[in-house]
DNA sequence: CGCGACGTTGATTTGCCTCAACGATTGTGG
DNA sequence: CCACAATCGTTGAGGCAAATCAACGTCGCG
């Protein structure tokens, strides 16, 4: 089983863990396009992708959709702040291909945590990287160029570039579909 | 007792099991412009800040220093994605004035959490919280101009703002030095 | 087949950087 | 306690990366 695997790459659990920890998660099957989270709603779930690819989004004030973030199979994702404090959150959650989710409520991930020690650890060690690969972001911010970024990118995850949508990917590299455009069609001089 | 204080934020602790955890961590003094840990070294430690103020920078392909985080009392620090590998860093951790630090190693942490299941859950929530942070940092260079980013750093932080030297925090927000003067001194209009 | 979503191209504009020069302030040695 | 240098902040001219705006081509889908 997927999750299984993937816990194990953390944590050591047996069968009969396995067994106390599912029930509190839900599965969850999202079409393409629909929406896991809206801006104004109360954030009450984490969700971990199974199967497919979600990304996460917000609204500015000229209207644009920004995408903050991507989550394919074995990443975690929510609007972090509003769900620790589970007060309400200002981004969108999507699907961008047909996916399959577990989500868990903030009580019951609290409570998994205290129950299960594991789990506690299991935890840990995701924030730890999370917040790791979150610092490594913030350093590109500063080391590159949009253009310098987007072939860093492209370098590291080519088949994630293929995976979506050219102007979603040009919202979460922080530049203009046109820009984007502009870059890649560069190439050849 | 400072660090206890922070701790009791988390989790609750006894004296005893203080007492068990003290001997964990190495209690430093670094006077100001002092560098705790340097590029191209191994990156050995995780830093608590018990007063005082350090930055952590790089220095980029043009020789400038960028400066990409700040603690201050009661944060930690490190480069984690080095630290966690037990890798090379590319960063410079300094002080900013005079301070005084808690360190411990990457093995004495693990072994710490593995010993104490408190300190597990306290660095799991320490984790979450800083990942949690980063998040809404990244969500604010999608939606402010540097001129606004400013502006709300200033609004949030403003005993910081007046705390650090001005090309640092320049630096840190990711403009040049004239850049900001430019913005602060518009104001007047 | 026609419409809407997506990608491209080019002209123009702008936010912010670069570079250079100049005050102000601090600290340090004579 | 004063000169002098180094560090830091300011100002302005000029330039560039990337955005904006508008128009058009293309593809997939109902």
């Amino acid at each position: 089983m997927k999750f299984k695997n993937h816990l194990e790459k953390f944590i050591d659990v047996n069968d009969e863990q396995l067994a106390f920890i599912l029930p509190y998660f839900k599965r969850l099957e999202v079409p393409k396009k629909q929406n896991l989270m809206e801006a104004g709603q109360r954030c009450h779930s984490h969700y971990f992708v199974l199967e497919g690819c979600l990304r996460k989004f917000f609204i500015d004030d000229k209207g644009v959709e920004q995408t903050t973030e991507f989550a394919i199979e074995n990443w975690w994702m929510t609007d972090h702040r509003a769900f620790e404090n589970e007060e309400s959150t200002d981004f969108y959650i999507q699907a961008v291909e047909n996916s399959v989710v577990l989500t868990i409520s903030y009580s019951s991930q609290e409570q998994l945590m205290v129950e299960m020690p594991i789990m506690e650890r299991y935890f840990r060690k995701v924030y730890q990287r999370a917040f790791a690969a979150l610092q490594m972001k913030i350093k590109y911010n500063f080391t590159y160029s949009k253009e310098e970024y987007f072939h860093h990118f492209n370098a590291h995850y080519p088949a994630f570039v293929q995976r979506v949508p050219q102007y979603l990917l040009a919202s979460f590299l922080g530049l203009t579909p046109e820009y984007l455009s502009e870059i890649r069609n560069k190439k050849r001089s």
